[in-house]
DNA sequence: ACCTGAACACCGTTCAAGT
DNA sequence: ACCTGAACACCGTTCAAGT
């Protein structure tokens, strides 16, 4: 072969992250590897280092599409809530089913953190500020009293903490996946959160 | 060589358990492989599997040390806190401490759990449960009005909350581990559910 | 210019063979 | 009985060589 030019390279990247995330689906992160992913989409390993810097950079994008996903429904969950507690809610029970409808990529996003010397490139962790905004936004009517460093604060603590009621729930952990259900877990955590942060009161 | 019979198997255990141990704290996870511990005993990777079943068994047992110290510590602290808010805000310090102080070992914990088919061993479990029973008791006392599986979920939702913030912040999430130290994200996160949690009126 | 295919340096796991 | 060392089937990554 060689020559073959049956694609460009705009091309190639998208059939690669396609299949990737296809085996990430079905097999898991572990199940991920450069030649599987190039033999499915029919070209060799070397190709794949054409298009992509090297598997961590694939998965990279991979990521990135999913927090793109998960963004979106985020997003529309707020057009179609009543108060601002039910728009938080709301946001909790978007994020617990995106992961639990989709445990592999979700996990995905949060295996990986060790990306390169470099550290995280700025237009992906945009993706990240702009879900703690979207937190932060619909905590804002709650908290006319704080201030705004405040509130940031707030949205920081409340969304690490239903993230990991999350990821325990997903790592099938004896002490959250037990009785209750992680729904119930992350309305328990943000109503009462909700509770403390809006009464007038600071206890220390 | 063959036929040496220096150590015995559970010294042989020992000495690969420290190893790997220590490639862990240097290197973090990605850097174990059994080759690795098995050069750094002195022995060929093949005895390794006389001592463990695999590496992923010989992970459970690194993990299943360091869950022993994080309880040792947790336990620690509840002997010389003043009133149960301050007890459950000890646990929260312990608990990010530990994890900040060896983020290599504490992220393996929580990166391996694909043991394999037949799931994770009920002694293993038991150390996880055990945590959350901590957290449970330290909750009892500020949760009279509520029923024994409230505190149960109570102690979960929060727990969860509180292992959130600690994972994100070691991944250094740009959300997270921002301007706000985690210990004041942790402190803001129990504070506040405890607030809401021991306010008598329910909002829903 | 585009892609291959072989090479390099690693993996986890098994198991006949040596002492 | 205890341990080795070689084998097997995989990895990620690179790069001279082919068309």
């Amino acid at each position: 072969m060689a020559r073959r030019s049956d694609h460009s390279r705009v091309e190639l990247r998208e059939m690669a992250l396609a299949a990737a995330e296809q085996i990430v689906v079905e097999q898991g992160h572990e199940g991920l590897s450069a030649r599987k992913v190039a033999s499915a989409i029919g070209y060799t390993v070397g190709t794949l280092y054409l298009v992509f810097e090297n598997l961590d950079d694939l998965i990279l994008h991979i990521n990135a599409r999913t927090l793109d996903r998960l963004h979106a429904r985020m997003i529309a969950s707020q057009s179609q809530c009543d108060d601002a507690r039910d728009c938080l809610l709301q946001l909790g029970q978007v994020y617990i089913r995106f992961a639990s409808d989709d445990p592999h990529r979700f996990a995905l996003v949060f295996a990986h953190r060790n990306v390169d010397d470099r550290g995280i490139p700025a237009w992906y962790q945009e993706k990240i500020t702009r879900m703690f905004a979207l937190v932060e936004e619909a905590l804002e009517p709650l908290a006319k009293q704080h201030t705004r460093d405040a509130i940031t604060q707030a949205s920081r603590a409340l969304w690490g903490g239903v993230h990991g009621i999350c990821i325990l729930a997903l790592a099938d952990n004896p002490g959250i996946a037990g009785a209750d259900s992680v729904q119930d877990l992350t309305h328990s955590l943000i109503s009462n959160y909700l509770k403390g942060f809006t009464s007038s009161g600071s206890m220390r």
